[in-house]
DNA sequence: CTCCTACCTATACATATGTTTACTTATGAA
DNA sequence: TTCATAAGTAAACATATGTATAGGTAGGAG
C-alpha cells in the first residue's frame, strides 16, 4: 500500500471515527471545521490522494459518499443459527432460524453457511461441548476424519466422518458410543456439510 | 414495534439494500427514482413516518444520513487479538495487537475486551484446545473456580480460579498439571479478566 | 356521509455539499 | 537555484438534496 503522509493519516482516521460514531460519512465541510481550515479545497485535496493511494473510495459528486477500504476489509456474515443437531430437526428450513450471529467474514466465505446448537456429549473429547455452536459450510463430501454434520433420515448428528471400502462410519468423540456404521449405498445416509469452527460462551 | 405498511415496509428494505450495497444511504431522490414516484414528497411522509415509528433514524438536514435501527441490532464490534497466552507477553500493549476479529455485540458488551490464543493444552479438560481464541472481559476479580486470565510476573496464563482462606489456587484442566498455589497477598499475582467464550477454527 | 390516514403529484425554495480556478507558503530533492 | 509536492487560503460556482406549500384520490372507521 502506497504511503501517506501524517496529514493525509489524520483525516482518514477522522472520517474513521465519523462513521464510527454517525453510521454515515462525513461531508467536505465537517472535515474543514474538525481541523479548523479556511477553505474546502485542502480537505478535497487530501480526499483525492487518500481515493489514488487506495484508501478511500468514493462516489463522485454524491453527498458523503466516502468509504474506508480497510485493509483486507474484516467484513461480516450473518449467519443463521437454525436448529440443534440430535434432534429431528427439518433442517435447513428457514422457518426455523432461531437467530442470525455475525462472523467474520474470514470464517465464513462461503454462501450459505450456517449454525447448528451441538446437543449432548458425543464429540467431547474433540473439545465440542453440549450447548456448543458449529459453523457448517454445506458441501456433500467431506475429507476422510474431518467432522461433519450428517443426516440420517430425518435427524441430524455431529461425527467423525470415515468412508471405507463398501461402508460409511460416523465415529463419536466419546468412548461411551460406538461407531455407527452404514452402506456405502445406504440412501437414507447424507454429509450435510463440514464443520468448520466451533464457538462457546462461558 | 408498532406496525408499518405495506408500501414503507418496501420503502425500508430498499433503504437497507441500498446502504448494504453502497455503503452510504439513499438520498430522498434515489428512492423516489428506485419507486417511480414524481414526487419527492412521498418518499419524504415514508420517511418521516419510518423514523416516528422507530424504524429509521436521521440527522435533519443532513445528505444521506439515514440509519436503520434493526431489530436489536446484532450490531459488530472489532475486538482486538492482542497475543497468545502462556508467553510472556506484554498484555494489554496496544503494540501488540495481531488482528481485530468482528465479534457479536451481543458477546461483547463491554468495552476493552480483547481476544488471546491459548497456548498449550492445559485446559483441555474445559474443552479449550491449543490454538483455540478466548473472548476475555478485562475484570479484577472472578467467582469461584471461573476460567479467567491471570497475570504472574509478566506471564499470563488462561486457568481455573479459586481463592480460599488465604491462598489463591490456579487449576489447569489437565490431570498432568498440578495446581498452582499463591498467598493471598502475593503482589505478583492478579487477575486481568474472565473469559467469557471461546473461539476454534477446524 | 364525514373525517382521518396513507399515498401520491406538482412546483418551488433553501441550503448542504461537491467542484473549480487562482494564489501562497514551506520543504525536500535534483 | 529550480522543480515538484504537500498543504492551505479565497472566492465562486454548480448541483445534489432536504423541505415546504397546495392539492388530489382512495379506503377504512365512526
Amino acid at each position: 500500500m502506497r504511503k501517506i503522509t501524517d496529514r493525509q493519516k489524520q483525516v482518514l482516521e477522522y472520517i474513521c471515527d465519523f462513521i464510527d460514531e454517525h453510521s454515515y460519512a462525513p461531508s467536505i465541510r465537517d472535515i474543514q471545521k474538525h481541523f479548523g481550515l479556511k477553505s474546502t479545497k485542502g480537505v478535497k485535496d487530501h480526499i483525492d490522494r487518500l481515493v489514488e493511494k487506495g484508501y478511500l473510495s468514493r462516489t463522485e459528486g454524491t453527498a458523503r459518499a466516502l468509504k474506508v477500504i480497510r485493509d483486507g476489509d474484516k467484513a461480516t456474515r450473518k449467519v443463521p443459527l437454525i436448529g440443534t443437531v440430535a434432534a429431528g430437526l427439518p433442517l435447513l428450513a428457514e422457518e426455523n432460524i432461531e437467530d442470525y450471529l455475525p462472523v467474520s467474514a474470514d470464517m465464513a466465505r462461503t454462501e450459505g453457511m450456517f449454525f447448528l446448537r451441538v446437543n449432548g456429549d458425543s464429540m467431547i473429547n474433540a473439545a465440542i461441548l453440549d450447548g456448543d455452536l458449529v459453523l457448517v459450510r454445506p458441501q456433500p463430501f467431506v475429507e476422510q476424519g474431518e467432522i461433519a454434520v450428517v443426516r440420517i433420515g430425518d435427524e441430524a448428528t455431529v461425527k467423525r466422518f470415515f468412508r471405507f471400502n463398501t461402508r460409511v462410519e460416523l465415529h463419536s468423540e466419546n468412548p461411551d458410543y460406538t461407531p455407527i456404521v452404514y452402506s456405502d449405498e445406504d440412501e437414507d445416509i447424507r454429509i450435510v456439510g463440514k464443520v468448520t469452527a466451533v464457538f462457546r460462551t462461558l
